[in-house]
DNA sequence: TGGTATTGTTTGTACATACAACAAAAGGTG
DNA sequence: CACCTTTTGTTGTATGTACAAACAATACCA
């Protein structure tokens, strides 16, 4: 059957798992308003802030013109700042930003948790392992 | 440093995952300038010709809202055709889906063979599986 | 028989994301 | 110093995807 074909190609697969794994963590992180990625920048510009654009994008793995529309909206919501320096774009958490701060922090605790509870922790670890590893591997062709 | 535990996140570690392996995919299947969820479409349909739109929809893993987005965009370029019986949507190919579709199958067994080239047969084997179970398992909650 | 519930599809809208083109600044080489 | 190249960031535009609401057809039940 075309489905078991289909269950057999990495391109299919992983986008499954990406979006059921996607659609957990936006429950998780739903009660702050934010979706996860935005969750991540913010987790991000906290333990580094001044962070450049770019060195922030490196980080999350989006391209720069992802992040520049990321941060337009944080600061939209009044959570980061953006300081131009030069040709660089330096972020920082406000005040608000570093307020929230703390409910993400939690909600991600919580999110690591519930992925825990559906796979086991050991288990839930070692996947987050091999699926790393193989992105790393597909990066460096 | 914050991207070690952002590489133990699920979310995070799948979301790249499928990033990287769309690229990827998307390589191996501009040659016939669809990208690869619509070459797939393709696929099933020529499997199962006169689909219903939610069938199809179940079997790609995708809202029906975009199945039926997909579905324009191809009849737009003149590959499948739409039915509508009753509240029913069947979908086929046209002639010129039908010998599209042998490109798309050439395609798809490249692109199996590039993932096996860079993971080794039996690993991309196992890993497309690990992959697979895992986003059953989420999908059971 | 008529009314309500269910199912299947489409449309409006929105979001995450990317690429290509551009602008602006910095750095290096003559 | 003046020019070229590289780096960094932003904007225009496009794509894949989803949710919610609207709509349409059918099924069920009193």
């Amino acid at each position: 059957m075309i489905k078991e074909l289909l269950n057999e190609c990495l391109y299919f697969t992983s986008n499954q798992l990406a979006r059921e794994a996607g659609k957990i963590a936006e429950e998780e992180f739903s009660s702050i308003g934010l979706s996860p990625t935005y969750a991540f920048l913010i987790l991000v510009v906290k333990v580094e802030p001044n962070i450049t654009l770019s060195d922030l994008c490196k980080i999350l793995h989006i391209a720069p013109s992802t992040g520049t529309r990321f941060v337009d909206k944080l600061i939209q919501k009044g959570l980061v700042e953006r300081h131009t320096e030069g040709k660089l774009a330096k972020i920082l958490l406000t005040e608000k930003g570093a307020i929230l701060h703390d409910e993400i922090q939690k909600c991600w605790d919580r999110l690591y948790e519930r992925y825990s509870l559906i796979f086991g922790k050991e288990e839930g670890d070692q996947l987050t392992k091999t699926v790393l590893a193989a992105s790393h591997v597909l990066r460096n062709n």
